[in-house]
This record gives C-alpha cells, sequence and structure tokens, in this order.
RNA sequence: GGCCGAGUAGUUCAGUUGGUUAGAACGCCAGCCUGUCACGCUGGAGGUCGAGGGUUCGAGCCCCUUCUCGGUCGCCA
C-alpha cells in the first residue's frame, strides 16, 4: 500500500467494516486489558480510532513505545464486539497486520496531559503550545477562527469589498499607542514603524479611487496586555467604503455579521437588523457604560436629589445612581459578594438595600435608606422583593460604578438576563472633544480623523461662540455585542479645510496637520472622496464565539502577559554584528 | 508603574495553632488482567515546598527582600 493513508481517524463506520485499510495518528492511549491483548486509541485531526492488538507480534510492535509516537496502522476495519455509542467511530475497530512507527515520542512522562491541558499552567501550555494544540478542545478553537475569518472575507466579497494588503513595515504615527519600532540598516538612526492600524493606508486607497477595501489585517501596539487584549499584536477586519454614510456602513456589518455569529457562536441567536443605537451619553446614563450588555435588562437610575444627604457619608454631596433589582433571590452573602466583585474591578464602593415582603426597607444602608422610603418609592418604583444597588461619587465615576454593578447583578440574576444570545448595538454621538485630565485642555476625545457631525458650520459655531466645543459630537461609532466593544469606526475628515479647523480647536494648526499626516493631508487636497469605515477585532469576535474568557485560547501561538513568546523565547537577545548592522548601541542591559 | 491573587512530586492540588518520615489524584515504572474505552487490581519510584535572608529548640506555614505567572487599574488616537 503506497498511500500515506486511506482513511482519517474520524471517518470509518461499521460500513466499512471488511476493508484494508491504512491509517497513522498519535498514539493517544494505550489500555492492555491482557498479556496479549491491549487497545490503541490513534488520533489525528479529524477524530479517533481504536487499534486493537491481538497478537504477540502486534504487542512487540507497540512495546516500548511512549503515547504520542506517530505510528502507521495497516489492517481490517471489524465491527467491535462491545461498541461504545460515545464515539463516531464506537462501533468499529482496526485489527493490524502492520504497525510502523513514523515520529516515536521521546518522552515517557509529557509536560500535560493532553487532553487535560486546559487545566495546565498557561506558561507550561505555551511553552509547549504544539501539544496543547493536539488537544481537541484547544484546536477547536483555532478551527473556528479559520472558519470564521473565511466567513467574514465571504461576507466582505459578497458585498463588493475586495481585499488589499497594505505594508508592514511604515512611518511611525505621532498618535495613539505605542509603536514598535524597527530599525532601517540603510538610514542610521532611522526606524520603520509596525502599522497599529492600517488607518491611513485604507483612507488614501479610498482617496485612490477604489470603492470599497476590507483586510483581515495585522495591528501592531506595544501597549500592556489584557484577558481580553493581546500584547503586541492583534488582528482586525479593516474595512472602508467611499461616498458612504454612517448608516452605509451599518448596514453592510449589520448585513455580514448576525449570519456568522448564529452560525458559529456557542449561542445560535444573534440580532437581527438594524441593531440598536444608543447615544454615547444615554449608553453612559441608562447603563453606566459605552459598552452596554443588553442581555440583561436593568438600567441605571439618578437618585442624587434623593440620597445626596440622607446622612450617608460616602453619597454626602455625590452624585447617586441605583439599579433596581425586582423579584431579587439573592441572598445577603450573595449580594455582598457582588459589591465585592465590584470594588475589586472598579475600584469603588456599591451598595445596598432591599424591600422586604411588608414593603420595609432593610438591610445594607437600610438605616439611611428607610426614612427615605417615600420619596424612593416613588422614584424608582420599589415594589416588596426588590433588590436595590447603588452607587456614589463624582458623575462619571458613579456611573461607571454602577455600569460594573449592574454586569455583576446581571450575572448573578439568571432573571434578569437572557444570556444565551448575542445582542448587538451602536454606540453612536461619541464627543469630539474633552479636557484632557493633564493638560486640563481642549482635546481630542477619540481620534482627529473622523468627521465632526455638520462639518466646517458646526466648528464655525463653535468659532462664533454659538455652541461650546465639548458638545460637540463626531459622525464616530462603535460596535458592542454583550458588554464588548468589537470596533470603534468613523465617517472620516477628508476635507483638510475642516481637519485644520478641527485642529485649530485643539491649539494646533494646518502646519501641524501637514507634519503628522502628510500623505492624508496631501492626498485629500487632490479631490477626495467621502469615506467612512470600521474596524471589527477579529480576535474579540472570535473569543466570543467561542465562549472563552482569555484572548490566548483563540490565538494559535499567543505571547504571555509580558508580551513574550516563551515557546520561540522572543523576544531574544541579538549578536553584536546584528546590532553593528542597524547602528545600535545597547546600553545598561541587565540580565 | 499601583493594587489583588498564585507559586508544594512530571501535572493539578491539599497541607489544621509553627511540631514525628510533607500527602492525594492523574501521569510514570514493574507485575497481574482477553472487550477496554477516564479500563481495573497490586506494588514502586518520584520533592531545592520559586529564590535569598530572618524569627524560633523547631518553618511548607510567621516576618523581610526578591523573582515568576495570572487578574485588575494606568495605558490601548
Amino acid at each position: 500500500m503506497m498511500q500515506s493513508r486511506t482513511h482519517t481517524c474520524g471517518e470509518l463506520r461499521l460500513a466499512d467494516a471488511g476493508k484494508q485499510v491504512k491509517i497513522v495518528g498519535w498514539m493517544e492511549n494505550v489500555r492492555e486489558v491482557g498479556s496479549n491483548f491491549a487497545f490503541v486509541v490513534l488520533r489525528d485531526f479529524y477524530g479517533t480510532t481504536q487499534v486493537v492488538i491481538e497478537t504477540e507480534d502486534m504487542m512487540a510492535a507497540i512495546h516500548g513505545l511512549n503515547k504520542e509516537s506517530t505510528i502507521s496502522v495497516e489492517g481490517v476495519v471489524r465491527e467491535r464486539s462491545s461498541k461504545n455509542p460515545k464515539l463516531p467511530t464506537g462501533e468499529i475497530e482496526v485489527v493490524p497486520s502492520k504497525i510502523e512507527v513514523l515520529g516515536r515520542c521521546r518522552h515517557n512522562s509529557l509536560p500535560f496531559e493532553i487532553n487535560r491541558s486546559r487545566e495546565a499552567d498557561e506558561t507550561m501550555r505555551l511553552k509547549h503550545r504544539y501539544l496543547d494544540l493536539r488537544n481537541p478542545a484547544v484546536k477547536n478553537n483555532i478551527i473556528l477562527r479559520c472558519n470564521v475569518v473565511s466567513a467574514l472575507r465571504q461576507g466582505m466579497t459578497e458585498q463588493g469589498f475586495l481585499e488589499i494588503t497594505t505594508p508592514i513595515l511604515t512611518a511611525s504615527s505621532p498618535e495613539g499607542a505605542r509603536d514598535y519600532l524597527v530599525p532601517a540598516r540603510k538610514h542610521p538612526g532611522k526606524f520603520y514603524a509596525l502599522p497599529q492600524a492600517p488607518q491611513q493606508f485604507k483612507q488614501l486607497l479610498m482617496t485612490s479611487g477604489f470603492d470599497r477595501y476590507f483586510q483581515i489585517a495585522p495591528c501592531f501596539r506595544d501597549e500592556d496586555a489584557r484577558g481580553d487584549r493581546s500584547p503586541g499584536e492583534f488582528y482586525q477586519l479593516d474595512m472602508e467604503m467611499a461616498f458612504a454614510t454612517q448608516d452605509d456602513v451599518f448596514s453592510v456589518i449589520e448585513t455580514v455579521f448576525p449570519p456568522i455569529f448564529a452560525k458559529y457562536g456557542i449561542y445560535n441567536v444573534a440580532s437581527s437588523a438594524p441593531f440598536r443605537r444608543i447615544p454615547f451619553n444615554e449608553a453612559l446614563e441608562v447603563y453606566g457604560s459605552d459598552k452596554p450588555d443588553l442581555r440583561i435588562d436593568l438600567t441605571v437610575q439618578d437618585v442624587t436629589d434623593e440620597l445626596h444627604s440622607c446622612g450617608f457619608g460616602p453619597f454626602e454631596g455625590q452624585t447617586v445612581k441605583a439599579i433596581v433589582v425586582s423579584d431579587c433571590k439573592l441572598a445577603r452573602k450573595a449580594i455582598d459578594k457582588v459589591c465585592t466583585e465590584v470594588e475589586v474591578q472598579s475600584g469603588n464602593k456599591a451598595y445596598w438595600f432591599k424591600v422586604d415582603e411588608q414593603g420595609e426597607i432593610v438591610g445594607g444602608i437600610a438605616k439611611f435608606a428607610a426614612p427615605l422610603k417615600e420619596q424612593l418609592t416613588a422614584k424608582l418604583g420599589l415594589t416588596p422583593g426588590c433588590l436595590v444597588g447603588l452607587t456614589a461619587g463624582k458623575k462619571l465615576v458613579a456611573q461607571k460604578t454602577a455600569g460594573v454593578l449592574r454586569n455583576k447583578l446581571g450575572l448573578a440574576c439568571p432573571e434578569h438576563m437572557d444570556t444565551e444570545r448575542y445582542e448587538f448595538c451602536w454606540i453612536v454621538d461619541f464627543p469630539m472633544y474633552e479636557i484632557g485630565e493633564e493638560s486640563g485642555e481642549l482635546e481630542f476625545c477619540h481620534n482627529p480623523f473622523s468627521m465632526p457631525s455638520g462639518g466646517m458650520e458646526t466648528l464655525l459655531k463653535v468659532e462664533r461662540g454659538e455652541i461650546d466645543a465639548l458638545d460637540i459630537t463626531a459622525d464616530q461609532y462603535d460596535l458592542v455585542c454583550n458588554g464588548v466593544e468589537l470596533s470603534s469606526g468613523a465617517v472620516r475628515n477628508h476635507d483638510p479645510d475642516i481637519m485644520i479647523k478641527a485642529f485649530e480647536l485643539v491649539r494646533l494648526g494646518e502646519e501641524d496637520v501637514k507634519a503628522k499626516f502628510p500623505a492624508m493631508y496631501n492626498a485629500f487636497t487632490y479631490g477626495a472622496p467621502p469615506h467612512a469605515g470600521i474596524a471589527p477585532g477579529v480576535d474579540r469576535m472570535v473569543m466570543l464565539l467561542a465562549g472563552e474568557a482569555s484572548i490566548r485560547e483563540i490565538i494559535p501561538f499567543p505571547m504571555n502577559k509580558n508580551a513574550q513568546d516563551i515557546m520561540m523565547d522572543a523576544p531574544s537577545a541579538v549578536t553584536q554584528k546584528q546590532l553593528d548592522e542597524l547602528h545600535i548601541a545597547v546600553v545598561n542591559v541587565e540580565e
């Protein structure tokens, strides 16, 4: 038999009984149940098949062979006398006539057990990622990622988008995150930068006349990691459309995303178009977050008037927010746990009281709230069985803490959260400017590429003193799903004059625009199309679909929290010759 | 960089008020076992308790320093 294999380990069925086959794979397990009788579980990418050892010859062929060695097995498919209904191949087994060792595993003790690798220490998993990935539960997330990326490509292509790659070695950008720099050998003292996003290139593509662009784009940012944020590099479904409005972008996403989420996600229900649109300020006020989880039916209410002078110290003179949980079944211990979690995550305390079956305010800070029962009942519509969660602080702090509390209460109270679905929304009307915390002066809130709503006319109104710069909104939007920010996007500012005017409000001018974004500024002076786009994060999308809490579970070869690849040993030292060629002198490097 | 948590056998963990020889499960090795499929049974090997210092008659446990990993905040136009 010349073929490497006739079948995979996942495909043989009862109907194949009697066939002469050759299968290959990893020796996952050996169960010896007699001196010359054993079962070998052979695993490949597609599944597992049982090989039954019944002769001295075959026993000798696997004798002393460590698990996870690769072997080929030639033999006959036979119906099992004792079947296993839990396995797709559980009705048959292969009776071998020849077993060949292909790749011997030299280790009789593995760093972890393959099928339980997810329980192992993460450092160990990452160091031996090639073993970790043999675990079907780990491997399946990578397969899911492939399928999702493939579906996104197909969806975007069907919408008329062209996939165009943009440079990886490019220029450092003056704003945004920290760049990864690459020394330029031919230009001593100068550096390339890895792109934080293909932002400027895609806008230049629009200016070049391409109408609809997309790319599964690698993005590089030298910022610290989070559970849902990979250090160093990540991927975006980057897209841009010429002569387009916000609605045009929304329409594309609302067409492409829901079917993919419903098909590939752990939940098979996704919002249908159009997604809810929530203004930024309303999101903060009602949900305490600019990325609300709409599966939770709880909302935040303002009780500052009622409680800011109730005598409870932490509320004194502060904004106070309340979340009413009707028919709350949480015990005191569970409520305290929620409050503790809120404090850990937000750094601010949460408080509570309950309304008992007699309608009396009890528990938590009842001592202060009870005297205000009438006002609170009128304001919040309290009924027996209600739990009222409370937060306080300066307005934004009270809002955001309430947002954290809302999430925790939703998770703790299943009757207030319809977990098994993907609930999308757009956050719209972001402020264009804010007062910088350090500078105390007006700054761009998000990015300077966005078009101020109303364009030049709006900026002129600020100049004329008719409106406050802080009240300007940008044609910018976030895509949010189940409390996860998937993406920011915007209608871009394609007009050099409006760009300069927008920069003037933050005390910059034409020279700064030219200096910071020379290619884009120049390009836009040659006739630019209005354009808009968005760039949903592929990694986070796959996390949501896989139901994984760690981004490392959906990346084939992830780095650890400290941006190290401990399998490849990156970053690593390089030779003096390499440094010399790059005109780099390394000083004060500690071992 | 701040805060919180973790670090004990190959792996995952337990280890009481500081007290005899640091345990369990899985894995590994040996023996038994002809229908297992998380095979079973018997036995065995395997430990720098992250590192350094201190307190003590005595430290896995208490104190100090430090390293590593994770979470979180800062940061991420």
